[in-house]
DNA sequence: GGCGGCATGTAAGTTGTTACATGATTAA
DNA sequence: TTAATCATGTAACAACTTACATGCCGCC
């Protein structure tokens, strides 16, 4: 089942009628940990979503140049379909483990660079897990998917705590080693 | 600093004379739960870093059909230029957690199955991270670079360890509440 | 003789990134 | 009035996957 990024865009709608622009900032903050997508995906897998019929879309009345989608049955049934599907093969890149595994070709202070902007960045993340995680706990939940969200934030929680753990670790084995 | 490929093919090189074929293979070994390559992108990429200079190759006497590539000092130098670089946006996509976002929408059950599938991935991953950690240990170290290797491996015990108990702990959530 | 693994390669299609072009709206 | 953000979109390129085609080698 490839073509994921529709199955992404489906999924906002579920929620309600939302612009390509809002897709893109929805996916940026909610899945910037696991998932990420361009316009230059979303714009024309939207405008051929909607010549399939599995979503509709509409310009406001006032004058606005903002187009808003909206989720058909048949768009509906299409992601439900996906969702039930097995998952397939995750891709996970991380170069920063390329340039571990090769590091004894170059001088020790540019691989504690590389982790350490890999450590601040991953505490970023954790940081602002946490606060969503905390925000949701406390907010009315009108879709009644806190409860699933939290599960997948809990995900990017325990496996950015691993990398951190991780990044301390090698310092402090690496700074020993010097 | 695109064009990811062939720094791995490169980095790989720097241990000695390999065919494309083993290349493709130490990837799907040593890099499987960070990295892949297919020979679509192996092949072509080879031919073009002879054509650049930065390998050069030669087919074995024995009328065999088998190319064998060498570094050129070029090409090691174009290695270490990337490795000393900053690591570039890390990409990630889970679909898993797309389905568990969007998991009000199936049911109970078929989430249950996602879930334990990536379970016994995952604890396939550690079994094998384990058993090359135990084997790095105890064998000689011709190359000088088991440190190296025994912290990416340790990347990949931990991360998949995180994953592990997070999916103890939704699962268990996830029986609770049905 | 047939099977599995070794070995190389490409064509076609899909997917994804980047940079650009354009213009409206809003708040300081 | 000007900067930021909202908003849409495409063209060119780069990267990646998949399926296919081909043939060797060793062994049972």
């Amino acid at each position: 089942m490839a073509r994921k990024t529709r199955y992404v865009l489906l999924g906002l709608l579920t929620e309600g009628p939302i612009s390509g622009y809002e897709m893109n900032k929805l996916i940026k903050i909610r899945f910037r940990f696991f998932w990420d997508e361009s316009y230059g995906q979303i714009y024309p897998e939207l405008k051929y979503m909607e010549h399939e019929g599995l979503i509709t879309s509409t310009v406001a009345t006032e004058s606005r140049q903002k187009r808003t989608f909206s989720l058909t049955e048949k768009g509906y049934h299409a992601l439900v379909e996906y969702l039930k599907a097995p998952v397939e093969k995750e891709s996970v890149r991380l170069e920063l483990l390329i340039k571990m595994y090769f590091s004894k070709h170059i001088p020790n202070h540019v691989t504690v660079d590389h982790l350490m902007t890999f450590r601040d960045s991953h505490l970023k993340d954790l940081a602002l897990l946490n606060q969503f995680q905390t925000e949701l706990t406390s907010i009315p939940d009108p879709h009644g998917n806190h409860q699933d969200i939290l599960k997948v934030i809990n995900f990017g929680i325990k496996s950015n705590q691993a990398y951190i753990t991780w990044c301390d670790e090698t310092l402090k084995s690496m700074e020993k080693s010097k």
